[in-house]
DNA sequence: ACGTACATGTAAATGGTTACATGATTGA
DNA sequence: TCAATCATGTAACCATTTACATGTACGT
């Protein structure tokens, strides 16, 4: 397993909260970190059984009920874990779609640039809506530890980005439709 | 070429600016949406070829000094053009690695997610400045067309998108800090 | 009985980076 | 003449999505 492969370390991250299947996996991945993060089932059962095999993490069959493939993290696992929550961090590679029809706008009507910044608006100001009530589910949990409050920074963290993003979309449809 | 592939309209967005060769390209891309955009050699060049085999763009041989392969747009890369730039936008798909590792944090030292989150408010306080930079000439630019602010706006978002993420970086590590 | 969600995977295709190979031109 | 940068490309590898295949369990 290749040390630059990040989808073990979401993997690894998640069976360190506690054990689950590659199924329950996917559908944490989104509920967690679905903001900023996301991997696919393509990706999520090779890597599994990647990591079983040199031995990051260990698998038993459920015996009731259904036969679920439970993963549990092992000790190296753990261990592997942090040291790579220690690597130095490398900003995010983006490629928004926006920002390109936008800047190539010049040949095209006003309205289209106009209609594309409106539905990301909309689209950014439903997903900031979701996130500003998980930050009141967060603050209002009776278990809610303002020593680990890491949760909540990643939730505050795309609470601000999108804010900026309706910001700026606001911005700019007004400039465009005063032309 | 599928549709769906985006390498080519950054290609021909900018070969409908004015003709260049491949190299000029990757150079162009990093200058003008760099900060939202990025491709390399190894999707240019076989996209060029590809674009020629279908039409969109042609090539010729620059005959005077080096003998550099200069590509135009055609009519009909045009028209495709003008046709991508009015289908819908999608969300871009991120994937920070700062947030995952503040996540995951609960496990080690506070001081790491410190580390982190300055490392990122340091680099994305020199983009923010780059960019800012980069809108003072564009306004004090004498051709500057105020009909016409699409590369304005996009550094604009950059501008706001930027400095969102500074904002959530001194929160946070104020907050991480006082722990 | 039927639909929905649970559950696990694989194969093919696509997307994208990196390393390599090669050579020309320019300026100090 | 040497280093830098201009310039073009390919091959190998890595990353990722999508479509497909297959079947189970649960609630109504």
């Amino acid at each position: 397993m290749k040390k630059e492969n990040k989808t073990q370390y979401v993997l690894l991250g998640l069976l360190n909260i506690h054990p689950q299947s590659g199924y329950d996996l996917k559908n944490n991945i989104q509920k967690t970190v679905g903001y900023f993060w996301s991997e696919s089932y393509g990706q999520i059962y090779p890597t599994l059984a990647q990591l079983e095999k040199v031995g990051l993490v260990s698998k038993t069959v459920q015996k009731s009920g259904r036969q679920r493939q439970i993963y549990s993290i092992t000790a190296k696992g753990r261990k592997i874990l942090k040291q790579w929550l220690q690597t130095p961090i490398t900003l995010p590679k983006i490629r928004n779609e926006l920002l390109l029809k936008v800047f190539f706008a010049s040949s095209i009507p006003t309205e289209v640039s106009i209609k594309h910044i409106a539905a990301y608006m909309e689209q950014t100001q439903q997903l900031h809506g979701i996130l500003k009530q998980i930050e009141k589910i967060i603050l209002q949990h009776p278990q809610y530890n303002p020593k680990k409050p890491y949760n909540l920074l990643t939730v505050q963290f795309g609470i601000l980005a999108t804010g900026a993003e309706m910001t700026w979309c606001k911005q700019a449809l007004k400039k465009l439709q005063s032309i």
